[in-house]
DNA sequence: CCCATAATACTCGACTCAGAGTAACCGAGA
DNA sequence: TCTCGGTTACTCTGAGTCGAGTATTATGGG
């Protein structure tokens, strides 16, 4: 049953037809009414194709066909007992269990050392002044909402959203400062290498430099097993 | 050529390449080695699809074929100019420009008016208590590497994990605050409609009656093409 | 020296998904 | 009346991904 909890888009599918039977194309009108495309990924190429799946795996049914002239047939779904099992449980484990998301600027983190150090600060630099800007509109808009009325219920998701930017601006903030300010340790023999690089040098070779001439802050390399 | 910029482990495997040529197997060793999939999502079946596509649009080329004893063949490979050039393109998009990764949790936030409240919040606070012990842990774990003489530059990556992971439970305690304590709006209106789904009511007559009986907060609704 | 286990080095098929494409209908303006 | 863009309601295809499976070779305890 939960062996494919893979999109997101499914779960909605449930949500959507336990509340009550629709169409796929009334699906894909109702996400974009409610703005659910803010905080979950949908592709409306792949609702029929997420609606099919759900189908075989007997958590929705066909309700009726309806046809409106010589318009395509609309198909009317609603879900099963064993439909509803699964949203409430699939629901259930996304609020309570925390996934590990992968983030793609987390990969891009990880990756960074494989520019030059330069050229990082400006990227990271140019990041977060979009990002300080997003926040501060996101904050205005979620402000104005709710002052006009709209229940925290419905803004909890870009409340969350709001959370993250704002750790994410504090983080670029602090780290820029210790790279600008050469408190970040690493920082010179990651400068080294890149100089090296165009030195023809082997990988091996510029390594053996670097771990020599930053002795304090690259020995750690060889012991680093210790913390595997 | 961004065509396919799709999978970071495609990214990993140019930064892999552009420090000196090597094997999928290698590869495979290598991200293990240096702890790469905290960050990045790989999928040890994929690296060899992802390599061959690689090879398909000229990023990365056949260096050499050798053999060991009786084991299968190991094809090392070379990064080519393109591919340099892609890397560094890649790498600096992702570094320098925010993109939206729909995280599973804010999906599940964005459902949650799906379950009763007292259910939604028990989860919640389920989800709270595992985040805690993992920031705890997290920050235990970094400092005890950094303490050892592990540079920064090798751990930013699970600095800015950890940033936002404060950042959730943050957001997770004060949320839940509000949802215990009554002070979140729109937590009457939600209790009442689980409450009147047990009456075997249609979706309208539901809404139409919560509307009615929570006025203030569910007014909003009539009028929520405003804020479009 | 034997056997279980781990490590090495991939292969394969089923599924999923993104994104473009299709085709009918509808209303408004020229 | 013609047509042109917008909406409705899907369909199709190829590329990509998942994750289990396979086959061989070291390794190390008894």
């Amino acid at each position: 049953m939960a062996a494919t909890r893979r999109n997101p888009l499914a779960l909605a599918v449930l949500v959507l037809l336990y509340e009550q039977p629709m169409h796929p194309y009334q699906m894909s009108a109702t996400l974009k009414e409610r703005r659910k495309e803010d905080s979950i990924k949908i592709n409306y190429g792949s609702l029929y194709s997420v609606v099919e799946s759900l189908q075989n795996r007997g958590l929705i049914e066909v309700r009726e066909t309806v046809r409106a002239g010589n318009r395509p047939e609309r198909t009317v779904y609603a879900i099963t007992e064993a439909g509803q099992q699964e949203m409430i449980d699939w629901l259930s484990e996304l609020l309570s269990k925390p996934v590990k998301d992968f983030p793609q600027f987390e990969a891009a983190l990880s990756l960074m050392p494989a520019l030059p150090p330069e050229e990082a600060t400006e990227l990271l630099e140019r990041r977060l002044s979009t990002q300080r800007a997003a926040l501060e509109n996101g904050q205005k808009l979620i402000a104005r909402a709710l002052d006009g009325g709209m229940p925290r219920l419905f803004a909890v998701e870009h409340e969350y959203e709001l959370a993250i930017l704002a750790a994410e601006v504090e983080f670029l903030t602090a780290l820029l400062d210790d790279m600008r300010n050469g408190s970040f340790s690493g920082l010179a023999g990651w400068r080294r290498i890149h100089e090296l690089r165009g030195t023809g040098l082997s990988h091996d070779e510029i390594w053996a430099i670097v771990i020599e001439e930053f002795k304090e802050d690259f020995a750690w390399i060889d012991h680093a097993h210790e913390f595997e």
